[in-house]
DNA sequence: TATAATTTTTAGGTTTGTCTAAAATTTAAT
DNA sequence: ATTAAATTTTAGACAAACCTAAAAATTATA
């Protein structure tokens, strides 16, 4: 399997993931910023190979190998984030990159040592699922902060947008994974919030609201 | 850099390693398991970028950029292997080929950091020495066992071929990297050593005997 | 429902890195 | 110094993954 087969696999899976239904082919193209005749090229080939179920026009979905393999190609990501996070210290807005590049790494022995010598996580650093070595994926029922009501208190426990820009403005306001917030206020006018973080009491946008994972 | 430059710049640069001469078309294209018509190809490529000194039919010298080049993909490979036998207690003759994919991943953040966590290693599991993140390398003086004489004693500090049939080999004769080593006797006949390893005595063939440095 | 707009596919072309076969050059052997 | 052998380069082709432009199919609109 090459590396662009493996982004195109991961693509629809992450498409699915949000949305269940068919994958059409002008969302796979923006979301890889490629064009849609190079997809249409790929989801022939991915056919071929029964990895994907592509009827001309209609969209796609992962077959079950596909999926398989698209699963531990997201397993190889998110452990790698783990290490370059846990034990090289880089920080979370900087980990998605290099994995990007790593979890192209062939070696199955590999990643379930680094896997083993990481504690086994459930979760990467950016609090998304980590599948295990049969794909197995252990869902914990998070909502946005968006959807909270005022005086509801929650644990911060992932984020929506993993963008560099975003982490960065998270450290910023001092809200980590693990992170007690708790609803102040709720703006009915632009849906703004006022929340308490630890200590401190800050005003965040409903964007940012909407991009937080509460628990 | 595409991951096939790279492979070049450091098969040229190994090559250098051991003969210091121009290289020659056949001689990559053999280490490679490629044709030469490739080979010559690639070194118009490296030659147009000033990476490699290239004169039709006279073969090929790494220039000061392209030898540097080389010494950082050799750099990756060789922290990488220290990686996967320190802390993913991977064996010495399983780390070779998952090296060679690790040491095109892109980041010198990266590369320095895992540096760091590996304590800056200077050698190896095999020995060899890891350039540092200037390209300096530390010159240990290693014979091989070979041109030892009856009753010398000497360190194994590292292995010429690394193949994994030859380190298991090792394993199986209880021989590591910091083994103490004496002759007991070289048999004039097929320049075969009785050795002594730890409390163990064996005999060697001058086949093996030529890959082992000793110090 | 006919037409317009959008989406998707096809057709044909480019780049990278490979190959085979033939030509050019160098090296070795009379 | 010729000729023969080996090495190296060139010429032309191919697969992978991308592109642009045009054609086909689907979806939305009047
Ligand atoms: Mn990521
Ligand atoms: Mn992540
Ligand atoms: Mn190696
Ligand atoms: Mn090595």
């Amino acid at each position: 399997m090459t590396f662009s087969e493996e982004n195109y696999l991961k693509t629809i899976y992450h498409l699915t993931w949000v949305s269940d239904a068919d994958i059409s082919t002008n969302a796979i193209a923006e979301k890889m910023e490629t064009k849609a005749s190079s997809v249409t090229d790929m989801l022939k080939k991915l056919s071929e190979k029964d990895l994907v179920n592509y009827v001309k026009y209609q969209g796609v979905s992962l077959t079950d190998k596909g999926k398989l393999a698209a699963k531990m190609i997201v397993r190889k990501h998110r452990l790698w984030e783990c290490f370059l996070v846990e034990k090289l210290d880089f920080s979370w807005d900087e980990v998605h990159d290099i994995a990007e590049q790593l979890e192209h790494i062939k070696s199955e022995e590999l990643i379930n040592k680094l896997d083993d010598f990481l504690g086994n996580p459930t979760e990467d650093p950016h609090g998304d699922p980590i599948p295990d070595a049969n794909g197995r994926i252990i869902k914990v029922e998070k909502q946005l902060l968006s959807e909270f009501e005022k005086n509801q208190i929650g644990i911060c426990v992932g984020v929506k947008d993993t963008s560099s820009d975003f982490l960065k403005y998270l450290d910023k306001q001092e809200i980590a994974l693990g992170s007690q917030i708790e609803i102040m206020e709720k703006e009915s006018f632009d849906s703004s919030f006022r929340i308490r973080v630890g200590t401190k009491e800050i005003t965040i946008s409903n964007k940012i609201a909407s991009n937080l994972y509460i628990k």
